[in-house]
DNA sequence: TCTGGGGTCCTAGGACCC
DNA sequence: TCTGGGGTCCTAGGACCC
């Protein structure tokens, strides 16, 4: 029996939230996103993507494609929240639902089909249903396999719904250019081009000789997902694996006192988000970024798991100093992982230090949420007034 | 044009063990 | 004296996605 499965997207997702709250907004090019000096754009209205903005664009760029955009912060709770509405709107239809993003969502209604319904009956009173609640559009897709729902609900955003019957997979592929297949970004486009690929039709006839090694074991997915095979399954709960936090600067920066001040400050953010969701990291990764974009990694292995800031600065700033990086920094960052559940904590008599940390932690921890994260802070982090 | 921040997965070499 | 082969873990980097 095929399966059944909608994706749901959200229409210009963080730019309709601004116009829902500020109606002044409706029908004006409004571009969402981070300054003009080294910021990105999160989300572009219709209106200013006739202008050419899409998201991930420079500001500065989108700016000069469309000088009267009105550019609106990102704000990433109001966003969140509105998310979690939707996502209770989509939960009676099925329990295999699988959020994918802030804005995206699988469904599997295989065997959770209404009598007398069908997926794209379904979709329909999705989408009715959240533009009346919410005020929002979204564009869905009706398909046998994920990526392909996906790839229909892409096709005529906005306030699309695209169904793409049981058998029709590779034909509805096939004209579609070979960038729009999932898993096809700009390095394998560009290799795929040079084979002479260039829409999903012409990956599908490749005979998979021709793929050779070059594509590694994504070569035969990428070919099995062009000829319209798409089996991944609709996974509602996945176990995060890494938490990490990272930021720019707004220009770059070369006193090691300020890379580890900030270093401090997003260890001590990932361990509390560590403990608010009850992992322990078994490694931390640092990352920086240099005044040319060039990216480093460095990562290490923790004596014990933890969630307490104390061990995972300590790890993060030995690679730091490990490293020799001398460059001006554009990017710091440090991510937490692998994770394993809090409750797998090993009795450990070494440990008892960190049990100390972890109940000030805790306590902390307790006080940011009663009264907002600037009541208490660590004295190195504090503003000098 | 000058490139955010949150992630996942794959590859490849070397260490280490049997 | 010079040498196998498999398995697993660790680390660094890169591709990709939203």
């Amino acid at each position: 029996m095929p399966r059944i499965i909608v994706h749901i997207d959200m229409d210009a997702f963080f730019a309709s939230i601004e116009v829902l709250d500020y109606p002044e907004l409706r029908g004006k090019p409004v571009i969402v996103g981070g300054p003009a000096v080294r910021g990105v754009v999160s989300a572009a209205s219709y209106e200013a993507r006739a202008f050419g903005v899409h998201s991930a664009m420079p500001m500065g760029e989108a700016l000069r494609r469309c000088p009267q955009a009105v550019v609106m912060p990102v704000r990433g709770g109001r966003y969140h929240d509105m998310s979690r509405h939707i996502m209770t709107l989509l939960a009676p239809h099925t329990p295999l639902l699988e959020q994918m993003s802030v804005d995206e969502a699988y469904l599997d209604l295989t065997h959770w089909l209404p009598a007398g319904a069908t997926g794209a009956s379904v979709a329909a009173e999705i989408q009715t249903t959240i533009a009346r609640e919410t005020g929002l559009g979204c564009s869905l897709g009706v398909a046998t396999g994920k990526a392909i729902a996906k790839m229909a609900s892409d096709l005529r955003k906005p306030r699309g719904l695209v169904v793409v019957p049981p058998g029709e997979e590779a034909a509805f592929l096939a004209p579609l250019e070979i960038g729009k297949l999932r898993g096809v970004g700009a390095a394998t486009e560009r290799k795929l081009r040079a084979l002479g690929v260039h829409t999903i039709g012409d990956l599908a006839r490749l005979p998979a000789t021709r793929l050779g090694g070059q594509f590694g074991v994504v070569g035969p997915e990428l070919l099995a997902l062009a000829q319209g095979r798409d089996d991944s399954p609709v996974v509602p709960e996945r176990q995060a694996k890494s938490i990490g936090r990272e930021t720019t600067y707004w220009t770059d920066v070369t006193e090691r006192a300020v890379l580890e001040r900030t270093l401090l400050a997003l260890t001590d953010d990932v361990a509390e988000s560590l403990r608010r969701h009850d992992f322990l990291a078994r490694g931390v990764t640092l990352k920086l970024r240099d005044d040319a974009f060039r990216t480093i990694t460095r990562s290490t292995t923790l004596p014990e798991p933890s969630d307490v800031t104390e061990a995972l600065y300590a790890a993060a700033r030995a690679l730091l100093t490990a490293a020799r990086w001398h460059r001006p920094t554009r990017l710091i960052g440090v991510t937490a992982g692998p994770l394993q559940p809090a409750a797998d904590r090993q009795f450990n008599l070494f440990a008892e230090d960190d049990d100390k940390k972890r109940k000030v932690a805790g306590a902390i921890d307790a006080i940011k949420a009663r009264f907002g994260n600037d009541a208490i802070t660590r004295a190195r982090l504090a503003k000098k007034e």
